[in-house]
RNA sequence: GCUGUGGUAGUGUAGGGGUUAGCACGGGGGAUUGUGGUUCCCCCGGCCCGGGUUCGAUUCCCGGCCACGGCCCCA
């Protein structure tokens, strides 16, 4: 036997077609907002991945060599291809741009739940345009889409990488990368304060002759957690830390108070000064929607302002936002909440299509049904067609595993009078009408 | 990178050092040459792979592979 590749998956025809609903429902909302669906190739030469992250990123890809030597590699991720594509073809177009990308990723690392080598993600970026309101947009988007999912329980933490560079350079720290160090000063903090690692922060704080005063207050800041009341709390600290600088917290409330006026349900928003994203290139706000019900994997979006633009020779398109959404981790917590309640429907509307037809030309020539079959095809009907010559005890077996809400027999007598049976499988009641497209349409 | 549990027809399972490896669903056919989702009969189809222990291994041991979890990481 030949069995499927380590860590990637097949979707049967039922797990597509719940798929392509929640495809489709992401989609309606990226484009309610104005957004415009792009695809990128699955591979990309290898380059475009180490300049955005670097060469350690190498050995999580699946990078392989063209028969012309170039070397390439299966995307791991989609915000670079898409940078590249404005930089390729996009450079005229008028700003800002709003795109949107849904697609396979492939990541040569264990898998989990939730955590696959070829996995989908969905993803939006706003191109263009910077700043609180530029932000909201994309908060707001994200918002719409989560909720049209229909998940429950899920919660947003927004933060702003601003607040803690102010804090950090405010306290002396550099950010720019200076001789003989792997990353700034300021990026080490940030690590420390993303893991919430205290005495990490505290060693690495004495070592730069910063005070533990301002050690705990800044424990103390990382440690606020709560709605809009916490930015008040926030500018506090800031006072007593002595950083003059609130830019980074009056946009933050301002893109917050944007928010709550587009997005029509934020269920809980979780100010957090701390999301740092583990990732340098954020530099304004930065979001990510949670659910607890998943566990460890249980972030299913995230995103925020960065600067990329400059790798692809566009620097004043840098700052932007966008954000990625982990498909098959919303799918994941939309079938477990399904689960859990007993909801035969897992994804909003994926049970609503129009009725299944079984028809079955029964001992006579199918050429007799044919133009009626297309008729109704073409009447937005789904019409399957019995080909295998079965019996009709054995037809309306096969009518019935196929899920086929009615079954149609045209036999020799049926043909005789004109007439073909119809029965809804549901009931069982059976209805005799003219052999015509027209008048069975009339009955289901 | 670390680590836990498990692997028996397509699916879900029972069993267990020598069995014809049992059951259910599924699929195919028949009872039934024009009425399904109820019933009856028949058929299809399985011990993850390799090595070891043994007269004999699907069963016990070791390794691999695969699956499912928990950490680390996650552009």
């Amino acid at each position: 036997m030949v069995s499927r590749a380590r860590g990637v998956r097949d979707f049967p025809p039922e797990a597509m077609r719940r798929r392509m609903v929640l495809e489709n429902l992401l989609e309606s909302k990226a484009s309610a907002h104005g957004f415009n669906r792009v695809q990128t190739p699955i591979f990309e030469t290898l380059d475009l991945f180490t300049a955005k992250s670097g060469p350690g990123v190498i050995s999580q890809l699946y990078a392989f060599k063209d028969k012309g030597e170039r070397d390439l590699t299966l995307r791991p991720e989609l915000t670079a291809p898409v940078m590249r594509m404005i930089a390729d073809e996009l450079r005229m177009e008028t700003k800002p741009l709003r795109l949107s990308y849904f697609g396979q990723c492939f990541r040569y690392e264990e898998f989990k739940t939730g955590r696959y080598r070829e996995f989908f993600q969905y993803g939006v970026e706003l191109i263009g345009a910077t700043g609180p309101l530029a932000e909201a947009e994309v908060i707001a988007l994200s918002m719409d889409m989560i909720d049209a999912c229909g998940l429950e329980n899920w919660y947003v933490k927004i933060g702003h990488v601003g607040v803690l560079k102010d804090i950090l350079t405010g306290l002396g720290l550099s950010d720019e990368l200076l001789e003989g160090q792997s990353e700034p000063a300021t990026a080490t903090a940030m690590r420390f304060l993303d893991k919430a690692d205290w005495d990490g922060l505290s060693d690495f704080f004495s070592k730069n002759q910063i005070s533990k005063d301002s050690l705990d207050l800044l424990i103390k800041l990382a440690e606020l957690e709560g709605g809009k009341e916490t930015l008040s709390s926030a500018r506090e600290i800031l006072s007593k830390l002595g950083i003059e600088s609130t830019n980074a917290l009056d946009e933050l409330e301002s893109c917050v108070n944007y928010v709550e006026l587009l997005s029509p349900a934020i269920p809980e928003l979780q100010i957090n000064l701390c999301v740092a994203r583990g990732l340098d290139y954020y530099t304004g706000m930065v979001f990510e929607v949670h659910v607890p019900a998943l566990g460890g994997e249980g972030q299913v979006l995230g995103g925020g302002s960065y600067k990329l633009l400059h790798l692809f020779g566009l620097p004043d398109l840098d700052p932007s936002c966008g954000f990625g959404l982990g498909f098959d981790r919303i799918m994941l917590a939309l079938e477990a909440q399904a689960e859990a309640s007993g909801r035969a429907e897992v994804v909003p509307g994926e049970l609503a299509r129009p009725s299944l037809l079984a028809v079955v030309p029964f001992n006579v020539d199918p050429s007799s049904v044919l133009s009626m079959v297309a008729e109704l095809r073409n009447a937005g009907q789904r019409v399957e067609l019995e080909l295998k010559g079965r019996k009709i005890g054995k037809a309306f077996s096969w009518a019935d595993g196929i899920g086929a809400d009615y079954v149609v027999i045209i036999g020799p007598k049926d043909l005789e009078s004109g007439q073909a049976s119809v029965k809804r499988l549901s009931d069982g009641e059976q209805f005799s009408v003219s052999l015509d497209s027209k008048s069975i349409l009339e009955i289901l």
